[in-house]
DNA sequence: ACCTGAACACCGTTCAAGT
DNA sequence: ACCTGAACACCGTTCAAGT
């Protein structure tokens, strides 16, 4: 049976989530696969777009709706921390979404909604697209360090303070208060 | 005349400065420096440890103290600001900065002074570290949204809406109005 | 002390040729 | 349409051997 597309994201977002973005290379894939390298190249374009892919498929499971009895700031909070949730338990996750975000900011739904929610809470339209960077920043940055913590600690160093949920929750609340919603 | 570290240093930043991270190997240094590549892991143990020095010195111009007539918010807003004025001209700066933040917290001293000026500014010392990540994030972030919206141009793709000075500065003082500062 | 030469184990991407 | 085989032009790191 052919190989499809599909599986060659399916491999892509194992390792990743496995073993990390330094050991997903093509090759590595490619023998997962069971192909040769070539054989990737008829199904992406390139690395870059694959990984566009994954980003996408990640931040997959983010539902759309907020809940009904929400107040329009808590559903800003509770997007913002589903996107921290998707991504947290995938090595280098924050990595591969500002890449995918960067070339082709329309595949990652979520992360719009994030700017119609905003603006949903009272965030001005000329000040949305920056809300939305300041907190997206602040997901994908809470996300990376906390898992460049985790793997330092496995290598036996001190990682820092503790940036975990807690730091993460302040940060929204602070970002938000900021914003006056 | 024997090669010395600063020389390496130097080299791996005027690679960067002039064509990025993506061209900043250890091969392509030692070409530059007319050594053998092996030469230069006598001067450097690793590529991480040669950028943690790069990051450090990009933030080397960045000085201490604020105005002398800056109330203590303005004090943190111009750390920020001038952070961000050292990076901003050098291609992906910040992922050199994140990376060197990573490995070791304490050799990127302006970063570190952006949680004693935030505790001056009145934060509790139980939320300076995560303030600090906080307004680190943004920097960060803007600097690489706005280096990858202008590589995006330079190879004709739309980047998106402008994410400049304004943006930076307009999301500095969302943080400092979150922070009630 | 400082560097060369050469190797080891990898990369991403392309493409003629096969089926 | 889909894949193989093989090549091209690279990587980071190590290390015996030279000076």
């Amino acid at each position: 049976m052919a190989l499809t597309r599909e599986q060659v994201v399916d491999a892509a977002v194992g390792v990743l989530a496995d073993f990390g973005l330094a050991d997903l290379s093509m090759r590595r894939l490619a023998r997962e696969l069971d192909v040769q390298v070539g054989a990737l190249y008829w199904h992406v374009k390139n690395k870059q777009e694959l990984l566009v892919d994954v980003a996408a498929r990640l931040l997959g499971d983010v539902g759309r709706l907020p809940e009904a009895e929400a107040t329009p700031r808590e559903a800003v909070a509770s997007l913002a921390t589903a996107i921290r949730t998707a991504l947290a338990p995938v090595p280098d996750s924050a990595e591969v979404v500002q890449l995918a975000q960067t070339m082709q900011p329309a595949a990652l739904e979520p992360l719009t909604w994030l700017r119609e929610l905003l603006e949903e809470a009272g965030v001005p339209p000329q000040h949305s697209a920056w809300a939305r960077h300041l907190l997206l920043n602040h997901v994908l940055g809470s996300v990376a360090a906390q898992q460049d913590r985790s793997s330092l600690e496995a290598v036996g160093e001190a990682g820092g303070p503790d940036l975990g949920e807690d730091a993460f929750a302040w940060g929204v609340g602070t970002i938000l208060d900021g914003l006056g919603i």
